[in-house]
DNA sequence: TGACAATGACTGACCGGTCAGTCATATTGA
DNA sequence: TCAATATGACTGACCGGTCAGTCATTGTCA
């Protein structure tokens, strides 16, 4: 039971005018100023259209959530067809597996990041802090965030996925950075080896706190990471 | 473009049989020993329909999430026709906003609890911990939080009345307390009374832990929020 | 070099299935 | 008796996924 072909070919016929349609768009990054930017080569522009998909699901699946988000959408926001979509993903949740992998994967690697040797535990996880704040609850990559916290539990891939890919390795660098404070003397709670949860924790309550309360009450994400990095390494406040 | 009324009599003719089905449950709570439990009137029948089509709406949301939620499933699971439920709410969102509404008020009364000035601020925050481990993160109220967390952001109704009835006062609580602890010598980090959401940080790291990394790593939320409370209450550990 | 064939990226109408919400009908409690 | 309740078949809209057909690009050969 394929196609009514012979039905069909009427209204074919008639669009055949209009043809290929979204192809129009090739010229675009035609001559820029870059060094080697000519001649999008067929395979370079399918990795673009990708890339473009990707883009477009990412921000529509963030606005609507998994279920509620159409691939017409995400289609018409690529400036693509629907069954382009098909030619790149298996299906909705690859496409939306493929998203958060692309998403994250770079936000992990700068968390498992190499344990600098210099400076002080508190300077590492104050600049630690800092970029977070400024790269990801302020960013789309918040948005990301959420989305798994939101979509994890019918998305056991997904959850997975985020477990290996970036709660175990930020746990472990967390805990290796956590032990070299209790071993240099700057952290005094030994205890904070076993859950390097407690320091992620307030990091996370800011990238939530701004996707649902942000108009309600701003918060200062920085400053309260500051305080809680006065907590763990037992500051005392001036005043 | 109504009904095509005419077509349907044959069906509903014969289905006529089976009749009104589900209501067979009438009997149930018929003689058992409380004291005014007889005779339920109309009103009261219609209450626990009620209820029990809430109970099973905050199941079937609770596994499947919002969208992904059908009626017909809810309607089964509660016993009840799919039109009895539009009796009782007018579409899908109202029957959700009601159900985190009636899940999430009562936890907001304990949490905004009277401040009891009994103990130290140490005491009241350990007991409380326990209690948020024993009824929030182990039980059904953990995934209302994780519900509001993910439908939120498209639910800015929901995000609003949590905000209102839940996070506002329990933030409002939480720094009473704080402070009742700054002024008692027992919490020495002032800072802390500006980010009442730091003390909560890591039941809510709880909370979505047990939702998505259970199973690949159980956390011990209790021992965690008890180190969380040393670093708060600068405790040192024995060893 | 130029013409022609092969390729496969792309398109979008279409299909099948799903589901929120409706309403004609049936069933009571008062 | 009859108004309040309850039922569930039905509808219309919507959407994920398919695939026959199109044509720009690439490869090949004279």
């Amino acid at each position: 039971m394929p196609k009514k072909t012979v039905e069909r070919r009427g209204l074919d016929k008639a669009r055949g005018t209009q043809g290929p349609g979204g192809r129009g768009v090739r010229s675009a990054a035609a001559p820029a100023g870059s060094s080697p930017a000519r001649t999008p080569s067929r395979a370079e522009r399918a990795a673009d259209r990708r890339a473009a998909i990707i883009e477009a699901a990412f921000d529509t699946f963030i606005a609507e959530g998994y279920a509620a988000t159409r691939l017409d959408d995400v289609a018409k926001r690529a400036g693509v067809a629907k069954g382009t979509i098909y030619l790149h993903f298996k299906d909705k949740q690859a496409l939306f597996e493929e998203l958060v992998r692309n998403a994250i994967v770079p936000l992990a690697s700068r968390l498992a990041a190499p344990p600098p040797a210099t400076g002080s535990v508190r300077a590492l996880l104050e600049n630690f802090a800092d970029t977070f704040v400024r790269e990801v609850t302020m960013t789309r990559r918040g948005a990301i965030v959420r989305l798994v916290i939101a979509e994890g539990p019918r998305f056991p891939a997904i959850a997975d996925f985020y477990y290996r890919e970036v709660v175990s390795r930020g746990m472990a660098g967390m805990r290796a950075l956590i032990e070299l404070g209790i071993a240099r003397g700057e952290i005094h709670e030994s205890g904070l080896k076993d859950f390097p949860q407690i320091v992620i924790a307030p990091a996370m309550v800011a990238v939530i706190w701004q996707g649902l309360f942000a108009r309600h009450a701003p918060l200062d994400a920085t400053a309260m990471l500051r305080v809680h990095l006065d907590l763990i390494f037992g500051e005392r406040r001036a005043a």
